[in-house]
RNA sequence: GCCUCCAUAGCUCAGUGGAUAGAGCAACGGUUUUCUAAACCGUUGGCCGAAGGUUCGAGUCCUUCUGGGGGUACCA
């Protein structure tokens, strides 16, 4: 429609005013203001040499004398605003109502692309963070299908590296051979637990240097606890056995306890990186690099890059000792994923802490040509915090994942129980309810931020299930089931020439935008333009709900009308809501 | 210091250079013999951080300033 609107200004604006070869760009019109669409003609009436209410007077003549499908027009000072003629409505209505998929595009159709998401280190649980991240990624990955596009998700577990050693040596030191099975926790919150130790354990060792005199500083760096993590690390990268069964031993505990909640929050991958595998194809790419010149050696056999031809500085490849940190690792990486996939865009959904490091491995990548550096894209998410300021893992000041999940959930039971909607459920059903609203909450708050932004999370505010909620999308799709239920029929309706009422008109050209915000969620790579765009249709369809009869509708053309646009908007509300990773419910 | 992002209602957030800046929460009031009240309708609440500039038109673009977040050579 859209496109048929600029043709018919495009040619109206050379007819009447010899005008061409202008962008045309119209807008939506404002809810104040009567019509579909608007133009604005300001910009042209230095050509017309008329004022902005003829010029734009004129051309509403004309495109009125022109096409059937606008019905008619109307000036407010130099905007022109556009009605559609009903009957197009009315033909979208018929043509889409019964599309279970409706809102699906091709606009990515035959590209393929890798996202990286949820990437975690093996050393502590999963927290709020991660959850944005994991939310993040999987619905970003869903819209590029729904898109038409091939995607790859992919987890990179980072497996290895000095904070792993600090678990595992806190574990040697304090943990009395403790295991999931002896201590009954979760995998990833026992290993978690050791990781807070060896930070305590550290902190007493520098606390004791800085009370016989040495810097702060300094202390923290000759801290012996950490010295001995820093020995297991160069073991760890000898093969040293001992090392290596504790590890495993220990990464398999923690896979254990992500794989649970993974499962929960609904994220799925379907290719699995290991750091510990991929960082010695970045140290063979660091070789590489220094025989061409492109890294160099200090005189302490550090290995770095000077970047400051490129407006950055000079970043560490190589430790003197000779171990590798995350920037090799991440080189490996790269190359291994696009030997793999072969992807022409590689999405890395991780924090924006992290732009500087991105920045620098997309210009590494340039200069050794490898890995595909220029379809690289670091999606850049803003961090979480709390109301009363930052998470902080180190010292174990953090929103759990598992007990965040669970508190949604609770949330969710006590208010369905308190509404006394549990009539008739069965234990299986009751639960599958609870945990579709308590996860459609969570999912929401998060997802329909901009996720550029920093957010602020706070915890009373996210277990609310009324106003701009997951629940209340949930329940207007519920509530529409719920009218379709009463039909029980096969909806019959055919195009007609009935006049639409403005609540009809308004959801109904509402729906039609659907297509639009998928692509462009796509584009801007944001789940909070689904997000905002589904509120606005539950809330149009819950005051077409409130000012327009279905069921009791007498005339039947007007009724079937109405039970298509009930069912348009459900399979659009649970499209938009799977595109967020959340689930729905026939009755609520 | 340098680089970078951000600043919109009491709070959390929307706002492709266009019209009178919008939602939700909070506060107050109303709507159910009628298709789900987790809903709907209304009231209160704004020098869009400050000052300049570009433009027919700026919350949006540019400059400066203020305040905050993040990054900045051996954590990841």
């Amino acid at each position: 429609m859209e496109e048929k609107i600029i043709e018919l200004i495009s040619a109206g604006l050379k007819d009447l005013y010899q005008i061409t070869d202008v962008a045309i760009k119209i807008e939506d019109t404002k809810k104040e203001f009567e019509g579909d669409y608007t133009f604005v003609v300001f910009p042209y009436t230095r050509i017309t040499k008329l004022g902005p209410e003829q010029t734009a007077d004129a051309l509403g003549k004309y495109i009125l004398e022109h096409s059937k499908d606008i019905s008619s027009y109307n000036v407010v000072k130099g905007f022109l605003n556009l009605v559609i003629a009903d009957h197009i409505w009315n033909a979208f209505l018929h043509e889409q109502f019964s599309n279970v998929s409706y809102g699906k595009t091709q606009f990515g159709k035959g590209k393929k692309v890798m996202v990286e998401y949820s990437s975690p280190n093996t050393n502590k649980p999963l927290h709020l963070g991660h959850v944005r991240n994991n939310l993040l990624g999987w619905s970003i990955s869903e819209i590029m299908k729904f898109n038409g596009y091939d995607v790859v998700k992919v987890n990179l577990i980072n497996d290895r590296g000095i904070h792993i050693c600090k678990s595992m040596l806190a574990w040697i030191k304090t943990g009395n051979g403790e295991t999931p099975d002896s201590s009954g926790l979760k995998g990833d919150k026992l290993v978690g637990k050791y990781y807070v130790a060896f930070n305590e354990l550290m902190k007493a060792e520098v606390a004791q240097l800085v009370a016989s005199g040495i810097s702060q500083e300094e202390a923290e760096k000759q801290a012996p606890i950490l010295k001995e993590a820093q020995e297991m690390l160069l073991k760890w990268e000898a093969g040293d056995e001992e090392t290596m069964h504790i590890w495993e031993m220990m990464n398999e505990w923690v896979y254990a306890g992500f794989e649970l909640t993974y499962k929960r929050l609904g994220c799925d991958f379907d290719r699995y990186y290991y750091e510990s595998n991929t960082y010695l194809l970045g140290k063979k790419a660091v070789d590489v690099g220094l025989s061409k010149n492109i890294f160099y050696k200090k005189d302490d056999g550090s290995v770095w890059i000077d970047l400051t031809a490129d407006g950055l500085d000079q970043k560490l490849l190589l430790r003197a000792d000779g171990t590798s940190v995350y920037m090799t690792q991440d080189i490996g990486t790269a190359m291994m994923k696009y030997d793999d996939e072969h992807c022409e865009k590689s999405v890395y959904v991780v924090g924006n802490e992290q732009e500087y490091h991105f920045k620098v491995l997309k210009l590494i990548l340039e200069k050794l040509e490898v890995g595909n550096a220029s379809g690289l894209y670091h999606l850049s998410y803003g961090m979480v915090e709390l109301p009363t300021g930052k998470l902080k893992s180190r010292e174990g000041k953090t929103v759990d994942a598992d007990e965040l999940i669970e508190e949604m959930y609770e949330s969710a039971k006590f208010k369905t129980n308190e509404l006394g909607k549990t009539e008739g459920l069965e234990e299986a059903e009751l639960h599958h309810l609870y945990e579709t609203i308590g996860l459609s909450a969570l999912k929401y708050f998060i997802l329909k931020i901009d996720p550029t932004r920093k957010m602020v999370f706070n915890p009373e505010e996210s277990i609310e299930l009324q106003g701009n909620t997951g629940p209340f999308i949930q329940y207007t799709y519920a509530r529409i089931k719920s009218v379709l239920r009463g039909y029980n029929q096969q909806i019959n309706y055919s195009v007609s020439e009935l006049f639409l009422l403005k609540p009809e008109k308004d959801l109904l050209v509402l729906l039609y935008k659907f297509e639009q915000a998928v692509k462009e969620a796509s584009l801007v790579m944001s789940p909070a333009v689904i997000a905002n765009y589904i509120y606005e249709v539950a809330q149009s369809y819950n005051h077409f709900y409130h000012e327009c009869s279905i069921l009791r509708e007498e005339n039947e053309q007007v009724k079937q009308r109405r039970l298509a646009m009930s069912q348009l908007a459900a399979n659009t509300i649970k499209n938009a809501l799977h595109l967020l990773g959340i689930g729905t419910v026939e009755r609520m």
